[in-house]
DNA sequence: AATTAATATTGACCAAAATCAATTTTTATT
DNA sequence: AATAAAAATTGATTTTGGTCAATATTAATT
């Protein structure tokens, strides 16, 4: 029965990352009898745009997918969520995006009634939360950044970059990068078609800016 | 001296857009004596990225738009700020963009520690500096969703509709719809050059999906 | 391990946007 | 009002990415 101990967050592994990170030992404890860990499978839709907010969310390992449905209903990727990041909050009532695991994921729960009560309790954890609105709209600024570059190419090496750096921050070497993502994601992220996104790599790889372990493992140069 | 007046705030025409809605009369007008009221002419940069934060501001009228610089140094525009629109909050001691008039625009200027005394009296004003920062995300994420659109012809339509329903939230008529900002703002912010959006008009008036009354007054059909 | 299914790469061709250049329209200045 | 300057449109050409199709590679299943 480990999802129930109590000290579940004392051990938790992205606690330092996250807005726990300014709870006191007895909330916390707290915290560990109202959070649960969760684990998904591959391609799993953890929550849906429009649906009532439940809980929120946090990735403890594997990789998530956030996307919106665009007026012709077709999926538009606006993220990639790593271990550290969180993501069921400041909506209002509902969630305003898709998430969708890529790989398997394994995620703490809370119910957000519960979560409500702790926020009560502490209210810095307010203070987290808008920081990490903040910290998601220069994430999305990025992205604009990305999408305007004009050639496909520096699109692609500007999204290994990225990954590159989010790697960084989490603690792990720049390289080798992993795009664990499939190709379409990238070329979805990247306002780009997959074969241009499969293009792009073999001439970064002719150019030798990058090199090839696998195709989902990549060294920048 | 209307800048110095107490009463200011009480006929300030945007108030109830921004954070001031939550203030009651007391502590409206000691707002008052704080806030001074600038005008600056067109192509004006109001604030850099990087500088200290010394004020945050209100749009009372006019154009401004938001951009970043690249790792080339070229400009990449992020936004347009309309009245009831402020800037300036939220980034931790620097700005993180630049700020430039597109048009003439009078703002309302308030010095970041008398605004930092306000915050403590009255918290709640930091629930809307919250609320405020998630609706910048989720026009951040409209904006990717213009930017992921394959034809340059979807991006300029769907650039108008924003601009109309922007004209719409102020309370003003959705049609005509008035680009203000020059051609080649809306193309930096399109990821197009100006050439491409000045064809797109072209082909969307042929398609009659759009009227030109002037090229600054756009008609919806 | 062998077969099947899913992803990714490469190729040929076409459509769309970028580029470079000239012209027209609008705005600013004298 | 006339001239100069700035911004926008249109044209011709090149480059790039999209599309459709075939092949190759990787992953999943029997």
């Amino acid at each position: 029965m480990n999802n129930y101990q109590a000290d579940k967050c004392t051990h938790c592994p992205i606690r330092s990352k996250i807005y726990c990170s300014c709870l006191d030992k007895d909330n916390l404890k707290d915290l560990s009898i109202s959070a649960r860990h969760e684990t998904f499978e591959k391609k799993v839709v953890i929550l849906s745009y429009g649906k009532s907010i439940k809980s929120i969310y946090n990735i403890l390992n594997g990789i998530i997918k956030v996307y919106q449905l665009n007026e012709e209903g077709e999926q538009q990727i606006i993220g990639f969520l790593y271990p550290g990041d969180f993501f069921g909050s400041h909506e209002g009532g509902n969630y305003q995006f898709f998430a969708e695991t890529i790989s398997q994921v394994k995620l703490c729960k809370i119910p957000i009634d519960k979560f409500k009560m702790h926020l009560e309790k502490n209210p810095s954890i307010k203070d987290r939360f808008y920081e990490a609105t903040i910290n998601e709209l220069s994430l999305a600024r990025e992205h604009i950044n990305i999408l305007t570059k004009n050639s496909a190419e520096e699109k692609v090496l500007d999204f290994i970059k990225m990954i590159s750096s989010r790697q960084d921050k989490m603690g792990q070497p720049i390289n080798p990068v992993h795009l664990i993502m499939p190709r379409n994601d990238i070329a979805n992220y990247l306002g780009l078609r997959l074969e241009t996104v499969s293009r792009a790599f073999t001439k970064l790889k002719a150019k030798e800016l990058i090199s090839l372990n696998s195709f989902e493992s990549i060294i920048l140069n």
